[in-house]
Order: structure tokens, then sequence, then C-alpha cells
DNA sequence: CATAGGCCTTCCAGTAACTGGAAGGCCAAG
DNA sequence: CTTGGCCTTCCAGTTACTGGAAGGCCTATG
């Protein structure tokens, strides 16, 4: 299969298949003319990392996940563990983004939007260094 | 004040505070030996965007907000449509991050962590082309 | 046969918002 | 006069791509 097959068949744009290569993710062969030649298994290994991408792991981590899937050995606590530590990455930034959340759209639902000058989240911002992002 | 003492007071490293010298959203006057002096209004900008950055203001974003705020004729809706953009920007990346949350969660629970080779996570990630997220 | 369109190739540069580090000047204290 | 702690600039690296230029290959049609 050529690139464009590939990328159509597993969703991701033919750059990042390159880029793919280029970081050693994937290893296609070469025809004669200089294209890249993918088998199934290069089109597998892809679509494993579109999914691994879309859960976001990152590309460190999906390198290791990888390894760990072709390795018949492997310790399902291995896996496990990145995938629990990707969790509690991604608990840390949905905490921070409630947080932001909160405090923002407290200032937003305080705030007039008319066209006078005197805006709450200005004031907010511009406050002294005390960092108070409650809602009073 | 030197670049040190505004590092202290605003809780901004010092690298980040001649980064946005660099872009220009600070313009500290300079002393004869070069040193960046920093005023009042420095520092209290400088406040405004560390705050602003907390609250996940994109730098062009807090560049439009600093101009608002010193804009004595500023329409507070104009503050409003920024801030309701961003909230937007938040509410969908927690929602995209919850989504990672629940598949990977539901993935985790359902992996032994043991030193067998079988293992959830993997089948999911190597399963055919279905974007299959959720728990059945 | 020429050419047009659609594929493919490589390489360079840019994104966001810093961060690390090297090389070197300035200044106050001991 | 040297030591230590500031300060300066400049260069490079981070993440995971993405855009674009310049050019080769391949097929079909006039």
């Amino acid at each position: 299969m050529n690139i464009g097959d590939v990328s159509r068949e597993t969703g991701l744009p033919a750059k990042t298949i390159r880029y793919y290569e280029d970081i050693g993710l994937v290893t296609p062969e070469r025809k004669s003319n200089g294209y890249r030649l993918f088998d199934a298994s290069d089109v597998h290994r892809l679509s494993f990392l579109g999914r691994a991408r879309s859960l976001g792991f990152s590309i460190e981590q999906c390198r290791a996940l990888l390894a760990l899937y072709a390795d018949r050995d492997r310790a399902s606590a291995d896996v496990r563990a990145i995938a629990k530590q990707h969790l509690g990455e991604i608990e840390q930034k949905i905490t921070e983004l409630q947080q932001m959340h909160d405090t923002l759209s407290h200032l937003v639902s305080c705030c007039a939007g008319n066209d006078r000058p005197d805006c709450p989240i200005l004031a907010d911002l511009g406050k002294g260094t005390p960092r108070n992002h409650a809602a009073t």
C-alpha cells in the first residue's frame, strides 16, 4: 500500500505517518521508485498509534505501549502502570481546568458585557498579588 | 527594580519576564549598565499577565486583555467576549479529557495488572479500526 | 508524444510558551 | 583581588505535528 491508502485506512494524515517513520515508530519498506510500501502490520501499528494518541498517550508512552504490545512475555502490570500514570495526568488536568472554569465562569457571569468600561473580569486580573480564584 | 526583584514579586521566572519583553508585553527601561529597570506599572502588567495566564488565557488573548485594560473607553462586552470564548475552549477540553478518562479508567479497571501477558488495554488499542471508547 | 492531474518524495520552517545552558559583564563583601 | 550572586545575550530544545516549496513518478487522454 502507498501512504495515501494507509492514510485513508487509518485516518492519520500522510504527514503524520511520515513523521512517525522519522521518529522510528514504523519502518515501512521502500519500492524501487522511492515510494513507501506499507504492509498489514505497519497499518496495524499505525491504527494502534492512532487509538493510543486519541486517548491522550504521549508519543513516548505510545512507543512503550507498542513495545509491550509486541512482547509476548510482557506483564500486564507494566501496561497498567503506564495507563494509570496517564490517567493521573488526565485527572490532574481536569482538576486544573475545572478550577479555571469555575473562576472564569463566575467572573463572566458578573460582567455586564455592555458598552460601559467597568468590568469585573479586568478588575480581578488587575488586582494585587493575591490569587483569589474562588467564587465568594 | 531589577528583574530578580520583579520575579520574586510576581512569581514569574526571570526567563519568562525576558520572554514577555521579547514579544512586546512589557517594555522596561534600561539602566546604564544594561540591566532592565522595572517600575510599578511594569510589575502591575506582569502580575496581570501572571493571573491571566494562570486562568489559561493564551498569550494573544492576554495581549488583547492588556490593551483593553489600558483602554479607559473600552466596552466590557469586548472583555466578556474574550473570556467567554476562552471559557468555551476550556469546556471543550474538559469534555475531551473526561471522555479519555472514562475510556481509560474502564480499561485500567479491567486489567489484572499482574505478571501475565494478557491485557485488555493492549487488546483494545490493537483492535480493528472502529473507535469504540465507551464502556459496554 | 506531450501534457495534465494526482500521487509521491525530501527538506525547511513554523507553531506555543517557554526552559536550559553557555559565555561573559557588573557589583558588593571580605 | 577574588568570590558569589546578580545581570546580560544568544542558541538550542521541548511536543507533536503542520504547511509549503521544489521536484520526481505514473496514468490517462488528446
